[in-house]
DNA sequence: CCGCAAGTGAAGCCTTGGCAACACTTCTGT
DNA sequence: ACAGAAGTGTTGCCAAGGCTTCACTTGCGG
């Protein structure tokens, strides 16, 4: 049952599992504020402090706070007392980031989840969806559509 | 394209996702510290705070104030140069975190994410899975189950 | 045009989770 | 038995992401 310690052995790729998790989860706020500031954008045309701290759920500071973050990392630029825009680069993540979460919206949905908690677990999920996951969630999502078509349409066509 | 500010109106639940997100992820570092301690003392019958750290790749002091953390929580204790242990209630909660561990990398698994993706991505998603989802996806797994063993061992039955 | 409400900024505090550097204890091999 | 290695603890640093409080700008309604 109880087994002697690794000495020079095994176990040492081990971490990078937890590693990648702190990675993915240091870029989850840049994405989820880039993301919201790209729905304001869109709905009023431009995206203001108070409007981001409301949607997020946090105070007028700590939002200023993000997108002085968001500024550093060349996402956004703002002016004082103007609204918040994305750059290039923060807009083209903004596409990505929403892209990505409605895949993981929908494949949850897919798998069962009720529409209301999936789209709760998905905005922290998300974060933690890889390229390789993401192609792959998107490749069954492909499938089960294709097989409630035949489900739904082809069975009258044979 | 461009609407007037919802004044008085709608999307004030909305923000209600990223505090559950938030709060799931105060949860990560706490599970993701029982569930290790708990396969330590598995393996050794102890866990320290060296092994601890390797595992978890950080240093040994950030171990330390992680362990720390836990024995305020009531989830560890500990005397000072012996190793690490759950509480009953560690213990339970380590037991209940590699379950779910184990059912998200077999859900990605099922989905068509190649194993080790799975194992690296599944380290961050399963603390955002709500016992909703997890039951989705036990339930999803039962189903993809049957249907495997239908097709595989049904056909020549009939 | 002007005063007030709303929006924004700035400062300072807290907790968490990283790190390095150093001090101390325990263990182990000779 | 003991010296050196390994393990552990402590301290102090940093950045991030929360918060409150207070000061300043803006933008409006009258
Ligand atoms: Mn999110
Ligand atoms: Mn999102
Ligand atoms: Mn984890
Ligand atoms: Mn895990």
């Amino acid at each position: 049952m109880q087994q002697d310690r690794p000495e020079e052995s095994e176990a040492i790729v081990e971490p990078e599992r937890f590693n990648q998790a702190r990675a993915a989860q240091s870029m989850a706020i840049l994405e989820d504020y880039v993301e919201m500031i790209g729905d304001l954008i869109g709905e009023f045309g431009e995206a203001r402090i108070t409007d981001i701290a409301q949607r997020m759920g946090v105070t007028h500071p700590t939002a200023t706070k993000a997108v002085s973050r968001l500024k550093r990392e060349g996402l956004a630029i703002s002016r004082p007392y103007r609204g918040v825009f994305l750059t290039d680069e923060g807009a083209a993540m903004a596409e990505l980031v929403r892209a990505r979460h409605r895949t993981v919206v929908d494949l949850l949905v897919a798998i069962g989840v009720p529409a209301e908690t999936a789209e709760l677990d998905a905005e922290g999920m998300e974060h933690h969806v890889s390229d390789v996951t993401l192609k792959a969630f998107e490749a069954f999502l492909e499938r089960a559509t294709s097989v409630s078509d035949t489900i739904e349409e082809a069975p009258r066509k044979g």
